[in-house]
DNA sequence: GTGCTGACACAGG
DNA sequence: ACCTGTGCCAGCA
């Protein structure tokens, strides 16, 4: 099969998972830092590489700039942070990541 | 080619 | 913390 035939990872997927990939346990990224790290695409892009070849990283680590979790995934996200240590903010009703401290650029 | 949709970001309320 | 509107980029009918 041809490189157009199939899903494969496209330099742009490749690169969006090396990034995640190199996120250090204990801290995230938002969907538009990665963006703006490679240089290419947008944050609505990335959100599309992480919703289909996510499963293959660490895609807790990567979330929106608030620092809310992926949707649908949340509590599999809390149980990862807990694991890892990582800065949450514990709210009333939700509980979100600590970008301020939480926040990993390359 | 046109229009809708989406694991988004930002500003307002 | 939640919802709405607008802007941006790419995939899909």
């Amino acid at each position: 099969m041809t490189a157009a035939q199939s899903s494969e990872l496209d330099g742009f997927a490749s690169r969006v998972l090396d990034v995640v990939d190199a996120i250090p346990p204990g801290r995230v990224m938002s969907y538009g830092d990665i963006a703006e790290y490679l240089g290419e695409g947008g944050p609505r892009q990335v959100g599309r590489v992480m919703a289909v070849w996510g499963g293959g990283v660490a895609w807790w680590r990567v979330i929106h700039s608030d620092g809310t979790p992926a949707p649908g995934h949340e509590r599999r996200a809390l149980a990862h942070y807990k694991q890892e240590s990582t800065p949450l903010r514990t709210g009333k009703t939700k509980v979100t990541v600590d970008m301020r401290l939480a926040r990993w650029t390359g």
